[in-house]
DNA sequence: CGACAAGCCTGGTAGC
DNA sequence: TGCTACCAGGCTTGTC
């Protein structure tokens, strides 16, 4: 699940539960999650060390140490965070970080498509993984967006979610921001209008800000709709469900008929 | 049992 | 021809 807003809620409870402990040991339960650290490098680093930020790029999470030293993690598809001080370790948990004096955070990840690591410069980490601005960073103007589209031959469904070009958008808001928008999904990016770009820009930024349908629009939005036999919840026409680049993409034919 | 699932990465190649 | 950007496939395991 976890896309932006949904690391983000993970961001704000990893400061709610796991800020100013000092790390007393890691346990890793499957190396497999590891991104480039084994389990003993990994624990030298954590030694000792206490958490004292969490920092989201995209869908990154920089769990902050201090001198620019960071615990990363990727949650993959099905990723989490789950504090807890009784009880044992939750399911599918695969690294532990015991406190001391009690009480641990595990990051869980059913299917093992995530990553956790170590970096002690967060900025290079992303740079060589050639991650692009935060879709809600304050810096990304309409015009930087509008120049990383232009040109580009992949489907704009595609384009919102390459990492290099905007951070932090997956497969649910994709469809979301394009359903809002109006736009195909299979629309080529460069042959999208400067209204149309506009429209996505600001959708985008809406939706991420005030996920889940949890504002204004809450009844026209396409999120809980997922499923066949779906109808449009503006115009009641069924959605048409096809792959758009090797994911399966929701859309309604009419209000979002432009294109491909 | 096979198909599929909200993540990313890799390899081969279409297209400029 | 060469380089980029794009897509399909793979990873993994639980669910329908």
């Amino acid at each position: 699940m976890p896309e932006l807003p949904d690391v983000e809620n993970l961001r704000k409870y990893l400061e709610a539960t796991a800020l100013h402990k000092p790390i007393e040991r890691t346990v890793v339960r499957d190396n497999r999650i590891l991104e480039n650290a084994s389990p003993q490098s990994l624990g030298r680093h954590l030694k000792g060390k206490e958490l004292q930020e969490g920092k989201r790029h995209g869908k990154y999470l920089f769990g902050a140490l201090g001198n620019d030293e960071c615990l990363v993690m990727h949650f993959g598809m099905t990723g989490g965070l789950m504090y807890y001080e009784s009880g044992g370790p939750p399911e599918y948990a695969r690294v532990l970080l015991n406190f001391e004096g009690g009480g641990s955070l595990a990051y869980t990840s059913k299917r093992i498509l995530g990553k956790v690591g170590f970096t002690d410069d967060p900025d290079q980490y992303l740079e060589d993984r050639d991650v692009g601005p935060d879709a809600l960073d304050d810096g990304l103007t309409m015009e930087d967006f509008a120049r990383a589209l232009s040109g580009r031959r992949a489907s704009i469904k595609s384009a919102l979610m390459n990492q290099s070009i905007v951070a932090g958008i997956g497969n649910i808001y994709s469809d979301e921001i394009l359903f809002q928008s109006r736009v195909h999904p299979g629309k080529k990016a460069r042959e999208l209008g400067r209204d149309e770009l506009d429209e996505i820009f600001d959708n985008m930024r809406d939706i991420l800000r005030e996920p889940s349908g949890s504002g204004v629009r809450k009844e026209e939005c396409l999120h809980g709709q997922r499923n066949s036999g779906a109808e449009c919840p503006r115009c009641g026409t069924p959605l048409d469900i096809i792959n758009v680049s090797g994911r399966t993409s929701y859309f309604c034919p009419r209000c979002q008929e432009n294109g491909a």
